[in-house]
DNA sequence: GTCTTTCTTGAGTGATCGCTCAAGTATATA
DNA sequence: TATATACTTGAGCGATCACTCAAGAAAGAC
Protein backbone atom coordinates (compact mmCIF):
# COMPACT_ATOMS: atom_id res chain seq x y z
CA UNK A 1 0.00 0.00 0.00
CA UNK A 2 1.17 3.59 -0.81
CA UNK A 3 0.60 6.62 1.45
CA UNK A 4 0.80 9.79 -0.49
CA UNK A 5 1.63 13.16 1.34
CA UNK A 6 2.14 15.62 -1.39
CA UNK A 7 2.33 18.66 0.29
CA UNK A 8 1.20 20.62 3.41
CA UNK A 9 -0.82 23.90 3.48
CA UNK A 10 2.10 26.81 3.61
CA UNK A 11 -0.13 28.54 6.84
CA UNK A 12 -0.96 27.68 10.47
CA UNK A 13 -4.55 26.60 11.25
CA UNK A 14 -4.49 27.37 14.56
CA UNK A 15 -3.10 31.13 14.15
CA UNK A 16 -5.27 31.98 11.41
CA UNK A 17 -8.00 30.96 14.14
CA UNK A 18 -6.68 33.16 16.50
CA UNK A 19 -6.26 35.82 13.59
CA UNK A 20 -10.13 35.38 12.97
CA UNK A 21 -11.05 35.95 16.44
CA UNK A 22 -9.49 39.12 16.69
CA UNK A 23 -11.30 40.45 13.60
CA UNK A 24 -14.73 39.12 14.65
CA UNK A 25 -14.53 40.30 17.69
CA UNK A 26 -13.74 43.71 16.86
CA UNK A 27 -15.67 43.86 13.83
CA UNK A 28 -18.73 41.71 14.44
CA UNK A 29 -20.43 38.94 12.44
CA UNK A 30 -22.08 40.99 10.14
CA UNK A 31 -18.76 43.78 10.05
CA UNK A 32 -16.62 41.37 8.43
CA UNK A 33 -16.36 40.56 5.26
CA UNK A 34 -14.86 37.66 3.35
CA UNK A 35 -12.36 40.36 2.10
CA UNK A 36 -11.67 41.17 5.66
CA UNK A 37 -11.10 37.86 6.52
CA UNK A 38 -8.71 36.91 2.62
CA UNK A 39 -6.50 40.60 4.10
CA UNK A 40 -5.99 39.73 7.69
CA UNK A 41 -5.22 36.11 7.35
CA UNK A 42 -3.32 36.61 3.80
CA UNK A 43 -5.96 33.23 2.26
CA UNK A 44 -7.42 33.65 -1.36
CA UNK A 45 -11.25 32.64 -1.74
CA UNK A 46 -10.36 29.08 -2.62
CA UNK A 47 -7.65 28.54 0.40
CA UNK A 48 -10.32 29.98 2.49
CA UNK A 49 -12.90 27.62 2.41
CA UNK A 50 -10.59 24.59 1.75
CA UNK A 51 -8.87 25.63 5.21
CA UNK A 52 -12.60 26.15 6.93
CA UNK A 53 -15.80 25.42 4.59
CA UNK A 54 -17.66 28.49 5.34
CA UNK A 55 -17.21 32.14 7.15
CA UNK A 56 -19.96 31.05 9.95
CA UNK A 57 -17.70 27.96 10.50
CA UNK A 58 -14.38 29.45 11.25
CA UNK A 59 -17.05 32.20 12.86
CA UNK A 60 -18.09 29.00 15.10
CA UNK A 61 -13.95 27.96 15.85
CA UNK A 62 -13.06 31.84 16.84
CA UNK A 63 -15.87 31.77 19.63
CA UNK A 64 -15.08 27.72 20.63
CA UNK A 65 -11.71 29.35 20.77
CA UNK A 66 -12.15 32.40 22.70
CA UNK A 67 -14.59 30.97 25.14
CA UNK A 68 -12.04 28.02 25.94
CA UNK A 69 -9.33 30.11 26.60
CA UNK A 70 -11.00 32.58 28.92
CA UNK A 71 -11.91 29.79 31.14
CA UNK A 72 -8.37 28.71 30.97
CA UNK A 73 -7.42 32.28 32.47
CA UNK A 74 -10.04 32.20 35.23
CA UNK A 75 -8.57 28.94 36.26
CA UNK A 76 -5.21 29.74 36.36
CA UNK A 77 -6.25 33.31 38.17
CA UNK A 78 -7.89 31.14 40.57
CA UNK A 79 -5.14 28.82 41.35
CA UNK A 80 -2.78 31.97 41.86
CA UNK A 81 -5.28 33.48 44.19
CA UNK A 82 -8.25 31.52 45.13
CA UNK A 83 -11.61 31.55 44.38
CA UNK A 84 -12.67 35.03 46.07
CA UNK A 85 -9.30 36.66 44.50
CA UNK A 86 -9.57 35.79 40.78
CA UNK A 87 -13.43 36.91 41.35
CA UNK A 88 -11.66 40.51 42.58
CA UNK A 89 -9.21 40.42 40.65
CA UNK A 90 -11.12 39.57 37.21
CA UNK A 91 -12.92 42.71 36.61
CA UNK A 92 -9.23 44.84 36.48
CA UNK A 93 -7.83 42.49 34.15
CA UNK A 94 -10.53 42.41 31.48
CA UNK A 95 -10.64 45.91 31.56
CA UNK A 96 -6.90 46.70 31.75
CA UNK A 97 -5.84 43.71 29.00
CA UNK A 98 -3.30 45.05 26.32
CA UNK A 99 -3.11 44.28 22.91
CA UNK A 100 -7.00 42.73 22.76
CA UNK A 101 -9.02 43.84 19.80
CA UNK A 102 -12.09 45.08 22.18
CA UNK A 103 -12.62 45.47 25.64
CA UNK A 104 -16.27 44.32 25.10
CA UNK A 105 -16.95 40.54 25.65
CA UNK A 106 -16.98 38.72 22.37
CA UNK A 107 -19.89 36.57 23.49
CA UNK A 108 -22.13 39.35 24.47
CA UNK A 109 -21.32 41.13 21.04
CA UNK A 110 -22.04 37.77 19.30
CA UNK A 111 -25.28 36.86 21.33
CA UNK A 112 -26.47 40.74 21.25
CA UNK A 113 -26.33 41.02 16.71
CA UNK A 114 -27.74 37.70 16.31
CA UNK A 115 -29.75 36.50 18.49
CA UNK A 116 -32.89 38.84 17.10
CA UNK A 117 -32.11 36.40 14.37
CA UNK A 118 -32.47 33.00 15.79
CA UNK A 119 -28.89 32.39 14.21
CA UNK A 120 -26.58 29.01 15.21
CA UNK A 121 -23.88 31.28 15.93
CA UNK A 122 -25.80 33.56 18.60
CA UNK A 123 -27.02 29.86 20.14
CA UNK A 124 -23.27 28.91 20.78
CA UNK A 125 -22.68 31.82 22.01
CA UNK A 126 -25.49 31.50 24.67
CA UNK A 127 -23.89 27.95 25.45
CA UNK A 128 -20.34 29.88 26.46
CA UNK A 129 -21.97 32.64 28.12
CA UNK A 130 -23.67 29.01 30.34
CA UNK A 131 -20.32 27.86 30.73
CA UNK A 132 -18.69 30.68 31.78
CA UNK A 133 -21.31 31.92 34.20
CA UNK A 134 -20.99 28.00 35.68
CA UNK A 135 -17.16 28.84 36.28
CA UNK A 136 -18.24 31.78 38.01
CA UNK A 137 -20.52 29.83 40.44
CA UNK A 138 -17.89 27.12 40.57
CA UNK A 139 -15.82 30.16 41.93
CA UNK A 140 -18.55 31.48 44.75
CA UNK A 141 -19.08 28.35 45.75
CA UNK A 142 -15.42 27.68 46.62
CA UNK A 143 -14.95 30.44 48.25
CA UNK A 144 -18.42 29.88 50.01
CA UNK A 145 -16.59 26.96 51.33
CA UNK A 146 -13.45 28.72 52.37
CA UNK A 147 -15.42 30.81 53.91
CA UNK A 148 -13.97 34.04 52.30
CA UNK A 149 -17.77 35.37 51.58
CA UNK A 150 -20.85 34.39 53.75
CA UNK A 151 -22.58 31.42 53.81
CA UNK A 152 -26.08 32.67 53.08
CA UNK A 153 -25.70 33.63 49.66
CA UNK A 154 -26.64 30.84 46.52
CA UNK A 155 -23.52 30.68 44.45
CA UNK A 156 -26.14 30.37 40.76
CA UNK A 157 -27.37 33.67 42.05
CA UNK A 158 -24.24 35.64 42.70
CA UNK A 159 -22.84 34.07 39.57
CA UNK A 160 -25.90 35.66 37.59
CA UNK A 161 -25.45 39.23 38.98
CA UNK A 162 -21.56 38.89 39.07
CA UNK A 163 -21.47 38.02 34.80
CA UNK A 164 -24.67 40.56 34.05
CA UNK A 165 -22.05 43.05 36.21
CA UNK A 166 -19.03 42.00 34.26
CA UNK A 167 -20.99 42.33 30.61
CA UNK A 168 -22.00 45.50 31.76
CA UNK A 169 -18.32 46.76 32.89
CA UNK A 170 -16.59 45.80 29.50
CA UNK A 171 -18.71 47.73 27.61
CA UNK A 172 -18.43 50.23 29.69
CA UNK A 173 -14.61 50.28 29.45
CA UNK A 174 -15.59 51.05 25.75
CA UNK A 175 -16.38 54.41 26.33
CA UNK A 176 -14.29 56.92 26.87
CA UNK A 177 -16.74 59.22 29.44
CA UNK A 178 -16.82 56.35 31.66
CA UNK A 179 -13.91 55.65 34.76
CA UNK A 180 -14.44 51.83 33.76
CA UNK A 181 -11.08 51.41 36.71
CA UNK A 182 -13.69 52.99 39.03
CA UNK A 183 -15.96 50.66 37.98
CA UNK A 184 -13.97 47.56 38.18
CA UNK A 185 -13.16 48.57 41.75
CA UNK A 186 -16.60 48.79 42.97
CA UNK A 187 -17.71 45.59 41.46
CA UNK A 188 -14.23 44.21 43.22
CA UNK A 189 -15.36 45.92 46.76
CA UNK A 190 -18.70 44.27 46.27
CA UNK A 191 -17.43 40.81 46.93
CA UNK A 192 -15.83 41.78 50.30
CA UNK A 193 -19.54 42.78 51.38
CA UNK A 194 -20.72 39.28 51.09
CA UNK B 1 -49.63 85.50 -4.29
CA UNK B 2 -50.25 81.88 -4.68
CA UNK B 3 -50.04 79.48 -2.02
CA UNK B 4 -50.17 75.49 -3.75
CA UNK B 5 -50.71 72.74 -1.01
CA UNK B 6 -51.64 69.95 -3.47
CA UNK B 7 -51.00 66.74 -1.84
CA UNK B 8 -50.16 65.51 1.76
CA UNK B 9 -48.07 62.06 2.52
CA UNK B 10 -50.49 59.64 2.92
CA UNK B 11 -48.38 57.86 6.34
CA UNK B 12 -47.28 59.35 9.42
CA UNK B 13 -43.74 60.25 9.30
CA UNK B 14 -43.91 60.22 13.02
CA UNK B 15 -45.57 56.98 13.82
CA UNK B 16 -43.28 55.78 10.47
CA UNK B 17 -39.72 56.44 12.95
CA UNK B 18 -41.31 54.87 15.73
CA UNK B 19 -41.79 51.54 13.81
CA UNK B 20 -38.09 52.12 12.23
CA UNK B 21 -37.13 52.59 15.95
CA UNK B 22 -38.64 48.98 16.56
CA UNK B 23 -36.83 47.03 13.49
CA UNK B 24 -33.46 48.76 14.46
CA UNK B 25 -33.65 48.13 18.24
CA UNK B 26 -34.26 44.33 17.47
CA UNK B 27 -32.23 43.63 14.30
CA UNK B 28 -29.48 45.95 14.96
CA UNK B 29 -28.00 48.15 12.21
CA UNK B 30 -26.67 45.69 9.52
CA UNK B 31 -29.33 43.09 10.73
CA UNK B 32 -31.78 45.16 8.66
CA UNK B 33 -31.73 45.80 5.66
CA UNK B 34 -33.88 48.95 3.15
CA UNK B 35 -35.96 45.39 2.10
CA UNK B 36 -37.29 44.77 5.73
CA UNK B 37 -38.03 48.47 6.44
CA UNK B 38 -40.04 49.07 3.17
CA UNK B 39 -41.86 45.92 3.92
CA UNK B 40 -42.07 46.72 7.74
CA UNK B 41 -43.08 50.47 6.90
CA UNK B 42 -45.09 50.07 3.84
CA UNK B 43 -42.96 51.91 2.01
CA UNK B 44 -41.55 51.97 -1.20
CA UNK B 45 -38.00 52.78 -2.13
CA UNK B 46 -38.86 56.16 -3.62
CA UNK B 47 -41.68 57.48 -0.71
CA UNK B 48 -38.75 55.99 1.97
CA UNK B 49 -35.65 57.95 0.29
CA UNK B 50 -38.26 61.29 0.00
CA UNK B 51 -39.16 60.34 3.57
CA UNK B 52 -35.96 60.24 5.24
CA UNK B 53 -32.99 60.50 2.68
CA UNK B 54 -30.77 57.81 3.81
CA UNK B 55 -31.09 54.32 6.33
CA UNK B 56 -28.32 55.82 8.43
CA UNK B 57 -30.71 59.12 8.46
CA UNK B 58 -33.84 57.25 9.95
CA UNK B 59 -31.60 55.23 12.19
CA UNK B 60 -30.37 58.29 13.64
CA UNK B 61 -33.68 59.60 14.15
CA UNK B 62 -35.13 56.34 15.18
CA UNK B 63 -32.10 56.79 18.07
CA UNK B 64 -32.62 59.84 19.30
CA UNK B 65 -36.49 59.55 20.23
CA UNK B 66 -35.26 56.22 21.85
CA UNK B 67 -32.75 58.34 23.92
CA UNK B 68 -35.45 61.14 24.14
CA UNK B 69 -38.28 58.44 25.75
CA UNK B 70 -35.96 56.76 27.98
CA UNK B 71 -34.78 60.23 29.84
CA UNK B 72 -38.81 60.81 29.88
CA UNK B 73 -39.73 57.94 31.09
CA UNK B 74 -36.83 58.67 33.44
CA UNK B 75 -37.92 61.51 34.65
CA UNK B 76 -41.52 60.48 34.82
CA UNK B 77 -40.65 58.12 37.59
CA UNK B 78 -38.62 60.03 39.23
CA UNK B 79 -41.50 62.38 39.86
CA UNK B 80 -43.69 59.60 40.72
CA UNK B 81 -41.34 58.06 43.02
CA UNK B 82 -39.01 60.30 43.95
CA UNK B 83 -35.11 60.15 42.99
CA UNK B 84 -34.40 56.63 45.17
CA UNK B 85 -37.30 54.74 44.74
CA UNK B 86 -36.88 55.86 40.84
CA UNK B 87 -33.64 54.68 40.75
CA UNK B 88 -34.76 51.04 42.43
CA UNK B 89 -37.78 50.90 39.79
CA UNK B 90 -35.76 51.35 37.09
CA UNK B 91 -33.99 47.89 36.73
CA UNK B 92 -37.59 46.19 37.02
CA UNK B 93 -39.40 48.17 34.73
CA UNK B 94 -36.43 48.01 32.09
CA UNK B 95 -36.89 43.73 32.08
CA UNK B 96 -40.81 43.75 32.75
CA UNK B 97 -41.38 45.81 29.74
CA UNK B 98 -43.89 44.02 27.26
CA UNK B 99 -44.26 44.69 23.70
CA UNK B 100 -40.56 45.94 23.28
CA UNK B 101 -38.55 44.75 20.54
CA UNK B 102 -35.76 43.77 22.77
CA UNK B 103 -34.60 43.90 26.29
CA UNK B 104 -31.45 45.33 25.87
CA UNK B 105 -30.90 48.99 25.35
CA UNK B 106 -30.36 49.88 21.66
CA UNK B 107 -27.93 52.54 22.30
CA UNK B 108 -25.63 49.88 23.88
CA UNK B 109 -26.83 47.96 21.20
CA UNK B 110 -26.04 50.43 18.39
CA UNK B 111 -22.74 51.04 20.15
CA UNK B 112 -21.32 47.89 20.37
CA UNK B 113 -21.94 46.61 16.73
CA UNK B 114 -20.54 50.09 15.54
CA UNK B 115 -17.28 51.64 17.14
CA UNK B 116 -15.14 49.66 15.78
CA UNK B 117 -15.79 51.38 12.43
CA UNK B 118 -15.72 54.41 14.03
CA UNK B 119 -19.48 54.77 12.06
CA UNK B 120 -21.18 58.48 13.37
CA UNK B 121 -24.60 56.32 14.49
CA UNK B 122 -22.01 54.89 17.08
CA UNK B 123 -20.86 58.20 18.83
CA UNK B 124 -24.80 59.46 18.40
CA UNK B 125 -25.40 56.40 20.66
CA UNK B 126 -22.18 57.37 22.83
CA UNK B 127 -23.78 60.83 23.28
CA UNK B 128 -26.97 59.54 24.44
CA UNK B 129 -25.51 57.07 26.23
CA UNK B 130 -23.78 60.30 27.85
CA UNK B 131 -27.19 62.14 28.71
CA UNK B 132 -28.65 58.63 30.20
CA UNK B 133 -25.83 58.33 32.58
CA UNK B 134 -26.19 62.18 33.40
CA UNK B 135 -29.70 61.49 34.15
CA UNK B 136 -28.14 58.77 36.68
CA UNK B 137 -26.00 61.40 38.49
CA UNK B 138 -28.75 64.11 38.87
CA UNK B 139 -31.22 61.28 40.32
CA UNK B 140 -28.02 59.97 42.60
CA UNK B 141 -27.40 63.75 43.91
CA UNK B 142 -31.13 64.32 44.19
CA UNK B 143 -31.10 61.12 46.47
CA UNK B 144 -28.51 62.45 48.25
CA UNK B 145 -29.10 65.95 49.00
CA UNK B 146 -32.60 64.03 50.14
CA UNK B 147 -31.06 62.16 52.86
CA UNK B 148 -32.15 59.19 50.89
CA UNK B 149 -28.51 57.52 50.57
CA UNK B 150 -25.57 58.45 52.63
CA UNK B 151 -22.99 61.72 51.70
CA UNK B 152 -20.36 60.23 50.94
CA UNK B 153 -20.65 59.12 47.79
CA UNK B 154 -19.86 60.38 44.26
CA UNK B 155 -23.05 60.77 41.63
CA UNK B 156 -21.10 60.48 39.11
CA UNK B 157 -19.16 57.36 39.71
CA UNK B 158 -22.80 55.80 41.33
CA UNK B 159 -23.90 56.64 37.85
CA UNK B 160 -21.44 55.49 35.97
CA UNK B 161 -21.82 51.71 38.19
CA UNK B 162 -24.98 52.09 38.01
CA UNK B 163 -25.50 52.48 34.41
CA UNK B 164 -23.11 49.78 33.90
CA UNK B 165 -24.99 47.06 35.83
CA UNK B 166 -28.36 48.05 33.64
CA UNK B 167 -26.68 47.56 30.76
CA UNK B 168 -25.51 44.88 31.82
CA UNK B 169 -28.66 43.51 33.61
CA UNK B 170 -30.88 44.54 29.95
CA UNK B 171 -28.00 41.90 28.24
CA UNK B 172 -28.39 39.31 30.36
CA UNK B 173 -32.70 39.85 30.47
CA UNK B 174 -31.97 38.43 26.56
CA UNK B 175 -31.06 34.91 27.97
CA UNK B 176 -33.14 32.23 28.98
CA UNK B 177 -30.52 30.80 31.27
CA UNK B 178 -30.39 33.93 33.52
CA UNK B 179 -32.86 34.98 36.25
CA UNK B 180 -33.12 38.33 35.08
CA UNK B 181 -35.61 38.97 37.73
CA UNK B 182 -33.14 37.77 40.88
CA UNK B 183 -30.37 40.11 38.98
CA UNK B 184 -33.06 43.15 39.42
CA UNK B 185 -33.86 42.67 42.83
CA UNK B 186 -29.90 42.75 43.71
CA UNK B 187 -29.01 46.04 41.72
CA UNK B 188 -31.97 48.01 43.46
CA UNK B 189 -30.93 45.95 46.85
CA UNK B 190 -27.61 47.50 46.39
CA UNK B 191 -29.18 51.13 46.45
CA UNK B 192 -30.23 50.90 49.61
CA UNK B 193 -26.80 49.93 51.14
CA UNK B 194 -25.66 53.43 50.07
C1' DG C 1 -62.90 70.65 -15.08
C1' DT C 2 -57.93 72.36 -15.50
C1' DC C 3 -53.55 73.21 -13.79
C1' DT C 4 -49.68 72.83 -10.79
C1' DT C 5 -47.30 70.48 -7.51
C1' DT C 6 -46.19 66.63 -4.77
C1' DC C 7 -46.41 61.90 -3.61
C1' DT C 8 -46.18 57.05 -5.09
C1' DT C 9 -44.60 53.33 -7.76
C1' DG C 10 -41.20 49.81 -8.99
C1' DA C 11 -37.86 48.58 -12.36
C1' DG C 12 -33.24 49.10 -12.38
C1' DT C 13 -28.33 51.07 -10.91
C1' DG C 14 -23.43 49.79 -9.59
C1' DA C 15 -21.27 47.81 -5.66
C1' DT C 16 -20.53 44.31 -2.60
C1' DC C 17 -21.99 40.02 -0.41
C1' DG C 18 -20.54 34.92 0.50
C1' DC C 19 -18.87 31.52 -2.23
C1' DT C 20 -17.25 28.21 -6.41
C1' DC C 21 -14.20 26.03 -9.41
C1' DA C 22 -11.10 25.23 -13.20
C1' DA C 23 -6.41 25.98 -14.02
C1' DG C 24 -1.80 26.35 -12.31
C1' DT C 25 1.81 25.30 -8.86
C1' DA C 26 4.38 22.92 -5.37
C1' DT C 27 5.84 18.68 -2.93
C1' DA C 28 6.63 13.97 -1.19
C1' DT C 29 6.92 9.31 -3.00
C1' DA C 30 8.58 5.93 -6.23
C1' DT D 1 13.20 12.37 -12.80
C1' DA D 2 8.32 11.09 -13.33
C1' DT D 3 3.98 10.95 -11.12
C1' DA D 4 0.23 11.41 -8.02
C1' DT D 5 -1.81 14.39 -4.88
C1' DA D 6 -3.00 18.45 -2.59
C1' DC D 7 -2.65 23.38 -2.13
C1' DT D 8 -2.97 28.11 -4.32
C1' DT D 9 -4.76 31.35 -7.37
C1' DG D 10 -8.21 34.65 -8.89
C1' DA D 11 -11.81 35.41 -12.22
C1' DG D 12 -16.36 35.26 -11.75
C1' DC D 13 -21.02 33.27 -10.02
C1' DG D 14 -25.94 34.57 -8.44
C1' DA D 15 -27.88 37.11 -4.72
C1' DT D 16 -28.48 40.98 -2.16
C1' DC D 17 -26.94 45.55 -0.69
C1' DA D 18 -28.34 50.72 -0.37
C1' DC D 19 -30.15 53.71 -3.44
C1' DT D 20 -32.05 56.41 -7.95
C1' DC D 21 -35.24 58.17 -11.09
C1' DA D 22 -38.62 58.51 -14.75
C1' DA D 23 -43.38 57.94 -15.17
C1' DG D 24 -48.00 57.90 -13.35
C1' DA D 25 -51.49 58.94 -9.74
C1' DA D 26 -53.58 62.08 -6.50
C1' DA D 27 -55.11 66.40 -4.48
C1' DG D 28 -55.63 71.47 -3.46
C1' DA D 29 -56.22 76.14 -5.92
C1' DC D 30 -58.58 78.34 -9.48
Amino acid sequence: MVTWMPRKPSYDRDALIDRARDVFWRQGWAGTSLKDLERELKLNPGSFYAAFGSKDALYALALKRYAQEGVARLTALAERLGAKGALQEQPRLVIEATGVPAKACMLAKTYAELQAKDHELAGQAGVHMAEMKACFADLFRSAQEAGEIGPDHDPERLAARYQSDLLGLRLSAERSDVDAQAVAADIAADIDRL
